[in-house]
DNA sequence: CTGAAAGCGCTTACAG
DNA sequence: CTGAAAGCGCTTACAG
């Protein structure tokens, strides 16, 4: 089946390729009239401009990128990616603009896929995520001045926008919580070390607990996988003075803990609170349901991709604060029981 | 920062445009020692092609289509997709083809995209998931001659080759194995009706309880969320005569049968044998661990991408068998307790 | 082996 | 308001 181009629409319609071109695209030069019988036509013959035609000629690629540098068993496992996808679909379809995903094997490797997506003029723009402390991408994409939204922060982003989370504010509103249920040793089981946003809980976590006057503040570094996860736990449950709760940098590793908990013999919540970051339906399928820090993340994404659309379109835009993750409290968290 | 076009090249290089464009694409036309400078000099000033240059003049668009029709939640929870994804990436990378991903809210609106792609040159081929019976989206992409590949079957894929599993005999294996366990009354909680592989495990499950002279083989519909297959459960566990062993259609409805089992006061495995299909490392998580049907869903990927390259470049290709998911015994399953 | 040129299908100033 | 034409950056026959 030949592909119809605008020369067939113009044909059809007995006018220039110039003015099917302007009907298309909502510019003047063409009368309402004629614009609407173009419109009919091209709809008619099922015809779709050439995105290859469009971007060589000046106009924009429609596309936008997302390179991801994770596994694919912990790419799987967190529901975070998929859904953070799901809502920039939303936002992108309504424009037209298509996603590329690229999943790569290190930073190295992203790199060079922005460079070849900017060499190739196949994205307008892009998404980065994971952000580092000094994060090498960061400096690539302000040289090749290609629009890019960080999704994380706040701050670390060089000059370019972001739409971010306050982390610090959520774990400070969860070590409160288990303080006010009579916790006093809190522990955390933290995420990669080197992301921002690990970090920035890990920050917030010391401060709050020095400010609680509580004893020693461990974070466990782990990896987001449940057997990470699960070794973190066991670690942190076999020492003299083990915590009463634990809180998890994601649903996963809070359920393999649960789980560890279960077959250290300790009961969940009497002798330990866990509390899940990411709130997924995951923690409301075990038992009990995990207390969970969670935050709408498809609009999460939603907000990043409207965001990168207006850089796209040159506005002026710089970093966008999202909503604070709020706790849920169910069946995982209670007052710690006296021993 | 301006990108360098072709003439850039060509001009540091001392040569014609066309004789680039033959050094980058491995074609005769120039010596070697000239097609090592050339590259070199690419290399160099950071040169790549631009993709819609190169697709509007009859190359490839080098990117292939995902196009995905399931809801947030549904898409965030469930590891297969991402997992396939990840393998697909890994072929496309190695031949620079990007992949253009779209959710879309149902077989209309997928339908449309297709036909959008196609008119745009979008994309070089597309893969198809969730095949149904009766599936409208093949004879549009027949139509279109749009390269494809079925990621399903066997079978109703039309004239389009497909990559698939035999889950007919994967459950027949299970339901053996439950039946040599000693269980006699099996059910199975089934995943949304009407895409094909529901039906096949749904027509295999009936038939394997025939022969094994097994009563009513009871399948529950549901739709792959904890919600439904936790109500299903609470179904099952609830009729006088209460299977002994439920097969679950993903791992996520197994996780939440597994909670329905616990808070009904049933043990695991003593009282109830779960099976979970899709062994994800959500599997092991839980206590006790699920027994599982597992497969290779990267690799599965890889299979389907590789032979959408290959029918991309117009190689007659047709149905490829992908291995059988295999039983991993874990704790949960047992010979049913003698009431 | 190399160079000059046409053409892919659009967009967008520029005349009418 | 409309038409003719240039140009985007490649690929690929066609001459030399």
């Amino acid at each position: 089946m030949k592909r119809p181009t605008i020369a067939d629409v113009a044909r059809r319609a007995g006018v220039s390729k110039g003015a099917v071109s302007y009907a298309l695209n909502g510019q003047p030069g063409v009368s309402e009239a004629t614009r609407r019988r173009i419109l009919a036509i091209a709809a008619e013959i099922g015809f779709s401009p050439s995105s290859a035609a469009r971007a060589l000629s000046g106009a924009t690629a429609k596309a936008v990128g997302l390179a991801l540098c994770r596994p694919a068993r912990i790419l799987g496992i967190e529901p975070f990616f998929m859904e953070l996808i799901s809502g920039v679909e939303g936002e992108l379809a309504a424009r037209s603009y298509a996603l590329t995903l690229q999943v790569v094997a290190d930073q190295d490797a992203e790199i060079a896929v922005y460079r070849r997506w900017w060499g190739e003029r196949r994205v307008d723009g892009v998404f980065i995520c994971d952000l580092r402390l000094d994060d090498r991408r960061i400096p690539v994409l302000e040289e090749l001045q290609l629009p890019a939204v960080v999704i994380g922060g706040p701050g670390h982003t060089g000059s370019l926008p972001s739409v971010w989370s306050d982390d610090a504010a959520a774990l400070v509103e969860t070590v409160e919580y288990l303080v006010a249920l009579g916790h006093r040793r809190v522990a955390r089981v933290g995420g990669l070390p080197g992301l921002l946003h690990t970090e920035i809980r890990t920050r917030a976590f010391a401060e709050v607990c020095d400010r609680l006057g509580l004893p020693e503040a461990t974070t466990v570094p782990s990896d987001y996988t449940g057997e990470e996860g699960a070794r973190a736990t066991r670690r942190l449950l076999s020492s003299a003075q083990r915590p009463t709760a634990v809180i998890y940098d994601n649903d996963v590793m809070a359920i393999a803990g649960l789980s560890v908990a279960q077959e250290m013999g300790l009961a969940v919540p009497g002798d330990l609170s866990i509390v899940a970051w990411d709130d997924s339906p995951l923690c409301q399928l075990v038992h009990p349901p995990l207390t969970a820090l969670g935050r709408d993340i498809p609009a999460y994404g939603a907000h990043a991709a409207r965001h990168l659309l207006a850089a796209i379109t040159g506005e002026q835009i710089s970093a966008f604060q999202d909503e604070t993750a709020h706790l849920t409290p169910r069946g995982s968290t209670a007052p710690p029981r006296v021993r």
